[in-house]
DNA sequence: TGTACCACTGACTGACCAGTCAATCAGGAA
DNA sequence: TTCCTGATTGACTGGTCAGTCAGTGGTACA
């Protein structure tokens, strides 16, 4: 594929992230792309076989880098708390470089139990166990106490993340740098807390 | 109206959480939901003004039930702890009692940031709400930390619980009695953990 | 200059489906 | 028995929209 037509695509995926963060992926047309891009309708159809796909696309593109992160950083020789900071990291640093491609991935793929998320379940799934296995880890280590299986762990973390994005997708303020920075610290200070073997103490 | 009346109501109430839980709401037909009912086509708009109604009368007649329970629990003289246990405990219980329909509310309302997600903004924040509420009271009693804002708290409470639902609801197998018991309490022994002043001793 | 190959266009089609409505039916009141 | 009211039926309509396709234009290479 020629650069130009690299950068026609590229277009076209900025623009669907847009028009499925206004609109929803179900209710946008193909035709909403193909304008909010400056295109012509079947342009589209030149790029992606169908509407599906580029949704698909866009989930794929960021998941799988979020993956690789958390790959790399169960490899790194940080301290349970610390790697699971850096995963809380990462995935709001996502949100705040771009926060319409968050919401259409987490709203349209996600959560959707019944369309996407069904056809992209082991992805998601992957996720999910990259993060027990840190937790399983860290049992293992003794730092972790194992009351708490690795699997309702990484929920319990997945979780909190993905609730407090969705708080502010459904926000109709933008978020402040400072809220971020908090996010990251209060989620991972609650549940780390929460699984670790000997709770910190706390400062009064 | 009759009770005949109110029972065909409830007839394609019914008949509807099940074509939801399995097609989802975009993907369905209100021909679907006539057929599941046993009802022709046009009974469902004898009693129904839409579509979208009938998803809105389902989430709205069980939330309503749950914002209830929170209040009633907020209302009781409880530890903290076992208040936010006992609103784990009513949601995990709704889930054993209704999977479908809880299946419907969470997927399309709940985390449907666009469409009715928005519609019902209010109604799920009063949700956050009260259990936010329930944790500044225990901050102000010295039970909990003041480290992490009520309204954090309750969403990564709130999230926990929702992403375990979620990993059954996406689960092709029935989930075990006993899997909801211990689901229960390991939510909230993490959360509370997470949350307290002086984080509890763990018996090796 | 010719030609081959793309990117690109947008009108069109075929399918689908929410919601309507005119007709029928059931049962109670007069 | 007749009439009335509300429940029930399902064929139909109008609009929407994903995806197609026949054609245009631009460019690189022979």
């Amino acid at each position: 594929m020629t650069t130009a037509a690299t950068e026609k695509r590229r277009l076209i995926l900025d623009a669907a992230v847009r028009v499925f963060a206004r609109q929803g992926f179900h209710t946008c047309r193909v035709s909403d792309i193909a304008d909010e891009a400056g295109v012509a309708y079947g342009l589209v159809y030149h790029y992606f076989s169908s509407k599906e796909q580029i949704l698909d696309t866009l989930f794929l593109e960021r998941w799988d880098v979020m993956l690789q992160a958390i790959a790399e950083t169960d490899r790194s020789d940080l301290a349970p708390e610390e790697k699971l900071l850096a995963i809380a990291g990462f995935i709001i640093d996502s949100y705040r470089h771009d926060p319409e491609l968050m919401k259409v991935i987490i709203v349209e793929v996600t959560r959707a139990a019944n369309t996407f998320g069904l056809t992209h379940l082991d992805k998601i799934r992957d996720a999910y166990a990259g993060i027990a296995g840190i937790v399983a880890k860290a049992q293992a280590d003794g730092r972790f106490r194992a009351e708490i299986t690795p699997e309702f762990a990484a929920q319990a973390f997945y979780g909190s993340v993905e609730q407090v994005l969705t708080g502010w997708i459904f926000d109709s303020s933008a978020v402040a740098e400072t809220e971020l920075e908090r996010a990251k610290t209060m989620i991972v200070d609650t549940i780390c807390r929460g699984l670790a073997r000997t709770a910190a103490s706390t400062p009064d």
